[in-house]
DNA sequence: TATGAATGAGCCTTCATTCAT
DNA sequence: CATGAATGAAGGCTCATTCAT
């Protein structure tokens, strides 16, 4: 992957996101891509070894870019209202990317993705259980195996962004709080 | 005359589970299928239509026995009971048939899936809201719209098995129960 | 082929005819006429060899039972009149039996058929053949080579039968009348 | 970049007419064709979109340059010598040509055949049309229905390339006066 | 004999990738 | 670097034929 961006790979990402979103992965084709990023099949070559590496760069780009960027919070607030920033960051940014979620989705259970990638996952688990972790030391969090608190949280986001991209519901700062509501709820001790 | 053979569709829908499963749904293939189910390709032309019909036919059939079956509990008992027990059948049968679970995952976000398809999901989320509603009257159920709480059930229940799945964590009684603890208190007045 | 004739030979053969001419050559079926003449495909098997035989069994027949008997005619009349009852005839049973001319018309320039199949218009134009002898003989029939004059009789029938049916236009006694006075100007002396 | 070659749409054509000539239109494979003209059988789609076009095509290709570029004959000429000039031309085409009239024959009859093919059959038809419609005003053409004497000089050339190519009968100048003879007798006044 | 489920070779077509320009 | 024509393996599906009942 070259290094000198051209605005090219942002335009092969974006053409990307938007062929899966509409499409399904299957169905996405090399030169779809290409035609929708207005360049030549050949030229992605240039820039991504193959479909593959291209699917995962994108992926890591948009764990990194998208979600992971939303986490490093403002430390010196109570651990509880630091997690309602970034609960509200993240539901705010899945719902109004609808299509990168979808490409999120449809990736991730997918064979194209590469061990490397299914690391990035991991990192924002380490983080989410670093919150925990801290909450339980203040008696705050319920004092449960991660296992069990982490697929509440990530489940519960993942699954109100589909649910309100599917019905399109539109996200107010009143479902926000309530979400949170619940899913403070469901981890406090 | 040969007559058909129910067994013969039980094998098509076992192999295509298991090659899914292992695979992922892109890569596999009919001609996949039929050899792991020990028949000719085009005998699966025979039993479904096409690739489509076979795949949305096993989702429905893996929904409808697997778990809508679940659903139908002991009305005599006390709501708190009933949802206990959906949760531990549901969450059971997705642990222990985790590539039924790969499989309905990796559908759910294909372009294979037709709008049909799509339907029994809303049974499902039916029965949920139903629950909930009758919940509400009790107010022992936070009185939330059931677009906010039903992702919760739902998201959690998903990434609950697909977690434990993953990192090949087994199932306890215990374990069950602290995960109805979180999702009670989550959705708990 | 079985003589044993229930009627099923009959029905196959219908089916073929109405199939070919509906669906083309092409895109005919084994299964489609066996459908069409309401028996199990592996039925068609008990009464011929194969596909190819099957063709060329209809083939045979429609051209013996459809063309050659219509011309043992009247020996006794002068030649001129005996060609218009064989032109009459022909032209009549091929414009009344447009389905079947489409299948002779398909399958005479497919690869089907047999050299043996190939013999039955040899005789057909044995026929015509002779009767143009006889003509030269009485000097009332162009002294040419009959591979002159044969393909305008056989082209001629041939075309008007396919032009009339196209454009669906139905035969009167004058228009057989007026093609034959064509037919004859052209052979004549 | 390699460039779109058009010598490659010759040999794709000229690999059709062999292949269809030899083994029939039944029988014949897009790979085979590919492989006949040399190229990989992906290469077939580039350009044309599908068997279907591609056998379309090449029949409008044959149809334009091949019969219907023969008739813009020398309009100074009496009428019958113009008719003379066309059916000597169509006549010497079709029989040095036999493998392209073989590709005609079965292509016409075949279901490949479109609505828009049909016509070029027609812009033909036309112009026979008016041929005889002014050789009718000249009185020197049989005041009959075009319906009439088309299909005679149709028919006739048709079937006369078809059996000399059979009979491998090789086509001389007497031959070809012959037969025009046998056509203008037909038609003529 | 009759049935129609089962077979599997082979077809048309797609598409990731390469390569000549 | 960029292009898009060329490649060819592989996929979904059809259908003549077979065979268990």
């Amino acid at each position: 992957m070259r290094l000198k961006d051209d605005g090219k790979i942002e335009a092969i990402f974006e053409a990307t996101i938007a062929l899966t979103s509409a499409d399904g992965l299957d169905g996405l084709t090399m030169s779809a891509i290409a035609k929708k990023a207005k360049i030549a099949s050949g030229t992605l070559y240039i820039y991504f070894e193959g479909k593959e590496q291209l699917l995962n760069e994108l992926y890591r780009y948009l764990m990194l870019k998208g979600t992971l960027s939303l986490l490093p919070s403002i430390a010196h607030l109570p651990l509880k209202q630091q997690l309602f920033a970034i609960w509200s960051n993240v539901l705010k940014f899945r719902i109004s990317n609808s299509s990168q979620v979808a490409f999120l989705h449809q990736f991730r259970y997918s064979s194209f993705i590469s061990e490397e990638s299914r690391k990035v996952d991991e990192q924002f688990v380490g983080h989410l259980a670093a919150f925990l972790n801290a909450g339980k030391k203040e008696f705050i969090v319920k004092d449960m195996d991660n296992n069990i608190l982490i697929p509440l949280m990530y489940g519960y986001v993942n699954n109100l962004a589909r649910h309100f991209t599917l019905k399109k519901i539109s996200l107010t700062e009143k479902i926000i709080e309530q979400t949170f509501v619940v899913c403070w709820d469901a981890i406090k001790a």
